[in-house]
DNA sequence: TTGAATGATTCATC
DNA sequence: GATGAATCATTCAA
């Protein structure tokens, strides 16, 4: 029979060697710390030997096909080194492997250790960032005793923040500068309906994408016309009900005054005028 | 821990 | 496809 790739063997193994199947083979785990680094390591079964890329290659496929526990036994079928650093171990695709291996088995420590020891490119980053955080979080879940809200992962996320090895470091803004939220206001005053060729423009002006600019729009709409309809109300009620209140709610003009002095309407003065 | 601000998303309507 | 309404998710200040 002819291997032409460890993929081909670890299938073909699966029928071959039964104790494959059931559990970790002890043949290359018991390679002795001591023994000569060979060129050319035996996986699994002596006489064969395939070189790192292949492995990692197999690493590779049986994530994909989601097969954990026939990812976690070829990972163990793998000789090991003294000091772990050997070009096997130090294939990424390998590392990932073993991250994946450690997080659906629940061992974190391993993972957080994986991961913050080994450099991986960004397109292992989306993966390793979701597990990294997943983890934090159910170790979190099980340390509470409940489920996680949103402002809990928040705080998790603070706490164990992603390590380098798996994050560019590139934040990713919550807020627009204060800048562009200038603009938009500037552009929203003199009309809160932009044609499509002006949210182009607004968004070349601003750096954001036309969907932003188009998003920033509806919701400063929509939270125009919540205000003004509070303070439609809290003026109703300064109206109805404002001779049995003492103490003010109520400015002199009815409208409502928020606790920074600023009115409700503060992004357009006469929006009422224009949602009305 | 909580409330508020803010950007994004979903769904129904036109 | 654009819009409004409701809601979610994230972030921060108190």
């Amino acid at each position: 029979m002819v291997f032409r790739s460890p993929l081909d063997f670890f299938s073909a193994s699966r029928l071959l060697l039964p104790h494959f199947a059931d559990g970790p083979p002890v043949v290359s785990r018991s390679r002795s710390p001591e023994d000569p680094p060979s060129a050319c390591p035996p996986v699994a079964l002596p006489g064969l030997c395939f070189s790192a890329a292949q492995i990692a290659s197999v690493c590779e496929t049986l994530e994909e096909t989601g097969d954990i526990e026939r990812l976690a036994r070829f990972l163990w079928s793998l000789p090991v080194t003294s000091d772990g650093r050997d070009s096997i171990s130090e294939h990424e695709s390998v590392q990932r492997a073993r991250a994946v291996v450690a997080y659906h088995t629940g061992s974190f420590r391993e993972l957080y250790h994986i991961l913050e020891t080994h450099r991986f490119t960004r397109a292992s980053h989306g993966k390793l960032q979701a597990m990294w955080l997943e983890a934090h979080y159910r170790e979190a879940e099980k340390l509470r005793g409940r489920p996680l809200g949103p402002v809990d992962k928040y705080r998790v996320r603070k706490k164990f923040p992603l390590p380098r090895t798996i994050w560019d470091g590139e934040q990713k803004t919550h807020c627009f500068k204060e800048r562009t939220r200038g603009l938009l206001r500037e552009w929203y005053l003199q009309d809160p309906y932009p044609n499509p060729g002006k949210k182009r423009e607004l968004a070349h002006a601003t750096g954001l994408t036309p969907t932003q600019v188009g998003n920033w729009f509806k919701n400063r709409r929509q939270r125009d016309r919540a205000a003004a309809a509070k303070n439609r109300l809290q003026h109703h009620m300064c109206q109805d009900g404002g001779r049995a209140l003492s103490g003010g709610e109520c400015s002199p003009d009815g409208s409502a005054e928020r606790t920074d002095g600023q009115t409700l309407l503060s992004v357009t003065d006469s929006d009422s005028d224009l949602d009305v």
